[in-house]
This record gives structure tokens, C-alpha cells and sequence, in this order.
DNA sequence: GTCTTTCTGTACTGTATGGTCAATAAATAT
DNA sequence: ATATTTATTGACCATACAGTACAGAAAGAC
């Protein structure tokens, strides 16, 4: 065992809590009394285990990567990209509209336009959110590989529609948008995926 | 003329800048001297102009709606529901991607997910984004009645799929897409319109 | 036990924020 | 001209913010 006192807290159940506070009020608008109340420790501590709240903030994103939006790398593993599409927009709208969860998505909300202090987490979000869209055109260009696109669909325009669905949900969310609501959006979207080559 | 000393700037150019700042930086991150500085004027004028700075939000919100968002109005007025929607995609890729502009949409970033402080303009934002998709709905269900769509067409869920494509690009937008990349995605989103009434 | 290491709690610091005061300047009304 | 009304200016205020110092507490090492 590590020598020294130990911690009091369970530290990823206090990065889960502060994910939770980032969740609904952005970088921005999390103040650190609003994080150390929830995570239920006091300001030292805090610093102690993170360094400081940007830290902290990059920290949660991990842990939502790794947790609320684990749909997105199971999604991907769909056989076919008709699959992985539905799967998709379902597992973002299971998320995001979860009434036990702030609405929407922490990648959107977390930092979207912000004050000069915030700018490289704005930039940071950005960054995030590209690579999950780039995650998606890559197992698009494999269905073309695979031959269930369309070897003339463009795996980068498809992909960045995905996106656009999945960000547009979760500002929908994030204004209170229900389940049965946005379900109904991704049946539209839906019709919107090309054909299966025959 | 009114009397007392005139002011020396011009309040609508005023109100123009603000809207600049709070698009790029949101409620919250839009500091006053931010404001002022972009304005070109002093703190008490801006108060005693508009009183503070959740007014001068306000403002800068009605300001959006009828110059940059104007588009949305323009679209509606299209004779059959397809145009309308061609119309609000493109208008929306238009105004978001202008490179003289923030990127993305003032009413999306404007104060998604806020602290404490800005919970009420958190709340009128997404008020003023749901009214934008009633009168989306209103329109539709108009086209329905004019036969352009077909009766069994939901309206609601149809102008709820339009805003979130509207609301997905300008987070896109936000990220850094260019006009192009938007426009492939409009391209995209219009194989997902209902085929109008035989 | 005693030493060392690490964590916790209270209290604090410097700064930036939104908002205001009081004095002065510039216009109109009579 | 004088009075009146309104705008501007620069300094100011209270508060809330992120971050920290320091003393005490709890564990392992020996």
C-alpha cells in the first residue's frame, strides 16, 4: 500500500460527480464550490488529486468518453453501416436523454463559445468531438471496403452528417427535448442513409 | 428632438457589436469590458442604455433574429415545404460559415450550459429556439394543407428533424467546418425529405 | 513508539467580475 | 442667459472567483 495518509474519497466516484457538474453547467459555469460540494471533498483536496480545474475538466472527459459515451465505440463494431448509423443516433439520444443525466452531450455543452480563460478547453472540445467524427468516417470506409456502402458514398460527408445529427440532438436535448421526440427525429434521419449496394 | 444631451454612439451599431462578442463568447464569457471595448463606449453608458448586461443580451438576441437569422423568416415564406426546408439549410450553412462572423449560431452558444448566474438566459435561449421551430411546424402543417406535403406527414417531428439539423451545423460550425463540408451534409439531409403528395 | 509521508480542513489571497456614484459636459426649453 | 435634462467620464464598490498556506490528522516504515 502507498505510504502516507491515504484518501478519504474514492476518486472516480469524485471525478463521475464533477463530470456530472461540467455536464450541466459547462467549464465555465462549474465554480469550484459547485464541484468540491458535489464530489464532497474541500478545495485542497481537490487540487491535491487533480492540480487544477482544468485538469479536472480534462479528466471528466476522459471518464465520459469512457463511460456515458461508450455507445459510440460499440456502435462501431456494428457489422454494417446501416447499423452502425442507427446505433448511433439510438445510443446518442439513450444518452442524452436520460433524465438521470444533465441533457445533452458534456463534448457540446462542456465549452461551445467562452470567455478568454476557457478558450483552449473550447479548443479542446473541438479537437474531442473531431476525433469521434473521424472515428466514424474510418468504419464508414470500411463498410465501403466491405461493400455495404457504396463505393461512390463519400465516408467523410456521411460521417460529418452523422455528427451533425448527433450535436444537433443533444442541443435539442439540452433544451428538453424527450426521448420519444428525438427518436422520432432519427426515424427521419434515417431515410437519409444511402442504399446498401445491391 | 429629445432633449438632454444626445449620446454619441450609435445604439443599433452598438447592439451590433455586443451580438459580435456574445456570439463568440457566450453569455457568460463575454466580459463587460469585452462589451464596452467592442462597443466603444463606457460601462455606466452601457447601463444607462440598457440598463445590464442580461438587457443588453436581450437586445443583441432580438438584433440576431432580425438581421443575421433573418434568413429563417425569407425561408418560410417559400411557396412549398421542400423549398423551405432547402431554404433553411442553406440559409442557416450560409450565416453559420460566414468567415465575417463567429462561427455557428448565437441562439445554440449563446448560454447552452451555464452557471447559476445565467440559468435564466439558459432558459430563454432554448425558449427562443423552440419558438423558431413552431413556426417551422406552423409552416409545414400549412404545406399539408396546401397538399405540397403529404397528410400523414408529421409536421412536429418534421420541423424538429429541420432544428436539429439547423442546431447540429452550427455546433459544426462552432468546431470549425467550412461552408463546403456543411453543404454536402444540406445534401445529404435532403434525400431525408418526405416526397411530396402525388 | 517515532519518523516520514501524504491527506484534510480552515482560513486566506489576489484578481476579475458585474454594477454604481458623483462630478462634469452637452444639448433643449423658456 | 438660466434652468433642466440627459450622457459621459473616471474612480469606485462588493462580491465571487480560482487558487494557496499552514497547521493538524492519519496512515505506513522502521
Amino acid at each position: 500500500m502507498a505510504k502516507g495518509r491515504p484518501r478519504t474519497f474514492d476518486i472516480n466516484r469524485a471525478i463521475d460527480q464533477a463530470m456530472m457538474v461540467f455536464w450541466r453547467k459547462g467549464f465555465e459555469g462549474a465554480t469550484l464550490d459547485d464541484l468540491t460540494e458535489a464530489m464532497g471533498i474541500s478545495r485542497p483536496s481537490l487540487y491535491a488529486a487533480f492540480g487544477n480545474k482544468e485538469a479536472l475538466f480534462l479528466k471528466s472527459l476522459d471518464r465520459y468518453r469512457e463511460s456515458s459515451a461508450s455507445y459510440l465505440q460499440r456502435a462501431l463494431q456494428k457489422p454494417v453501416a446501416r447499423e452502425v448509423f442507427e446505433d448511433l443516433l439510438n445510443g446518442a439520444i439513450n444518452l442524452q436523454s436520460d433524465p438521470l443525466n444533465p441533457g445533452g452531450c458534456l463534448f457540446v455543452q462542456g465549452a461551445l463559445a467562452v470567455g478568454a480563460n476557457a478558450e483552449s478547453m473550447r479548443a479542446e472540445l473541438a479537437s474531442r468531438r473531431s476525433v469521434g467524427e473521424d472515428a466514424i468516417r474510418r468504419r464508414y470506409k470500411r463498410a465501403i471496403r466491405e461493400g455495404d456502402l457504396s463505393p461512390d458514398t463519400n465516408a467523410a460527408d456521411l460521417a460529418r452528417f452523422t455528427a451533425t445529427l448527433l450535436h444537433g440532438m443533444a442541443v435539442q436535448a439540452a433544451g428538453g427535448d424527450t426521448r420519444k421526440q428525438l427518436l422520432a427525429v432519427a426515424r427521419m434521419a434515417f431515410a437519409a442513409f444511402p442504399m446498401p449496394q445491391k
